[in-house]
DNA sequence: GACGATAGTAGAACCGGTTTAGAGAGTTTG
DNA sequence: CAAACTCTCTAAACCGGTTCTACTATCGTC
């Protein structure tokens, strides 16, 4: 039942351990004869390297880390990171790679996450998502030196690679299919503005307000759906009641449903709703719900195939995914 | 920057290495002198274990596997997981150890996950979650003598420990509720029967339906949305149409809501709903939704601990979970 | 004062890989 | 034909811990 070792296999193929380490891993000075005998035994004994041993060694972990930072009561209403973790698995499990995930409920314990992480080597390398506008974890992992990725779109020269999204086409085709639809004062509840994605689809959201020339409101959340509820009333009760909210992601926009059908509203008669998300919760909803489509396994494939290469070859390029694009379902309509 | 090894600490305190470690490990045959003396040292030189050569020499990974097994489409709506894993991760830190964590969508990958984590002894240690009512995890975890930690409440007698949680109390408070309120037809909609706990709450909602003396209806579906908004039209368009739906967890109650919702339904006068994982988002429905605690982090934080005490020790006792009780909200209320 | 018991410590082996120096055989070169 | 060079391979060191064996000093005992 234990695994065979190295020498197990040098034995058995009658040479030494170093070789079967340089016939198994690729490399230069043994024949090709040798080589092939030797991987054929390492096969038939199932032999795989120990990660550990490995490790040791080559002062790496073969994993890579994730570390997401929610408050406790916001922990569970993120419908992004399972999918987002199954697009992971997907470029890793090949390479038998693992991730490393950590939850984290402050910012004392996730820094101290990273560097406990990073100084024992338990990872070679961070995906860092909810990326801030002046991230603290950039400054961190350089003092570290340890590889990392960046999901998002940062506005600043930053020294790691980036995996971004453009969402400026999916806002542009969502407000295009608002103002269409008739609606001429619309209002987006954002993300926390601390957070860059969050800041960007603000931007995007007033950018081609301004363009189609519709009215814009802005009412500030944290993609919290109590935020996101608390931000509905704010504007429902306002002087200027917006015919459509858009909202920066689908859990708000879920709560905003709500407090709407609570003053008796009908939608999307007398209110259209659209989130940010593609989440799939949003095709139950009533009325389900309009979105963009966000492909988070999308982000994890890339993010990690980013990760691994850089881990590798010492730099990787950035990395684009398609744009964002729309899906119009019961949410949004004609303003009554 | 490098950390410093145990080397280093042996050479500054003028000892051996071999000594250093009994000293740090807290390990009989050092006088006490000499023991707060490298202690002291090691600290002051901030010396952490690297652990992959102490889990090289003790054949340890000191870290938890957590496999999840979801079909591709069924992947991003479970509240569960995130508020689970930060429970663990409470467990986990205080003692240097790790989280890895996989989610596939299909069960040969599965099964190869974690034979492939176990067999390169990337983790200690597995949590079974979403356990099955004849879960063949069993038989691979025994073959793979890896130990493993079974959430759930089991029937058959099984070689692993079991962290369970109580569901007959809340059910029947639930059940009761909705009697007191004047249902007298409740229908449930299931999860999926294969896992453990879907069946166990079927039984318990049969069970205490015929306590109480009311007439029940099962609907089975998956705890998907997508089921669980197709079993709910299916009771409404039945003959015996229930004035009140339980489903067995809250994606699917959102789910029943919307679908109640197109059809014109007053909720919960014309129709009572409930779900039985006590989420956040279940607030900011509307109507907000009844259902059960469920406190993830606490199964979180439990199951981790039992199977750290069954690594280290190499046996641990069952864990019971404070029942889970009943929260009120919106969505049930007396039948029109 | 010789003896054994015991506490405290050094040193080496080991875990399972990778890497490097160098040995031996065969081949090319001046 | 000897020197230099190639090619293939072995042996040993190394990564950073843990653990086992054996040695030495100290103590008590008769």
């Amino acid at each position: 039942m234990a695994r065979a070792t190295i020498a197990d296999v040098a034995r058995r193929a009658g040479v030494s351990k170093g070789l079967v380490s340089l016939a198994l891993n690729d490399r230069p000075g043994v024949s090709a004869e040798t080589r092939t005998r030797i991987q054929r035994i390492a096969e038939d004994m199932d032999w795989r390297p120990n990660p550990a041993a490995r490790g040791l060694s080559a002062g790496r972990a073969f994993a890579l880390g994730l570390v997401v930072h929610r408050e406790r009561h916001t922990v569970e209403v993120d419908p992004f990171f399972a999918s987002f973790i199954a697009g992971v698995e997907e470029a890793l499990s090949q390479d038998n790679r693992v991730l490393v995930l950590s939850v984290v409920t402050d910012a004392d314990t996730e820094a101290e996450t990273y560097r406990r992480l990073s100084k024992d080597r338990r990872v070679d390398g961070f995906l860092l998502t909810d990326f801030l506008t002046d991230d603290h974890r950039v400054a961190l992992l350089r003092e570290l030196d340890t590889p990392a990725v960046i999901l998002g779109d940062p506005a600043e020269n930053i020294p790691f690679p980036v995996v971004s999204r453009d969402y400026a086409r999916g806002v542009e085709s969502l407000l295009a299919h608002l103002a269409e639809l008739g609606h001429r004062r619309i209002a987006h509840v954002t993300g926390d503005l601390q957070m860059q994605h969050a800041s960007r689809r603000r931007d995007h959201f007033l950018t081609h307000c301004r363009a189609l020339g519709l009215e814009a409101l802005i009412a500030e959340a944290d993609f919290s759906p109590e935020r996101g509820a608390q931000a509905t009333v704010e504007l429902l009760d306002g002087d200027h009641r917006p015919t459509a909210i858009v909202y920066a992601n689908d859990p708000m926009a879920i709560a905003g449903i709500a407090v709407a059908h609570e003053r008796g509203l009908n939608l999307p008669a007398d209110l259209s709703v659209a989130g940010m998300d593609g989440s799939d919760i949003g095709r139950y909803t009533y009325p389900s719900l309009t979105t963009l489509n966000n492909d988070p396994a999308g982000w994890g494939r890339q993010a990690a195939a980013v990760l691994l290469e850089l881990i590798e070859q010492g730099e990787a390029a950035d990395a684009a995914l398609p744009g964002a694009d729309l899906i119009i379902r019961g949410s949004t309509g004609a303003p009554a």
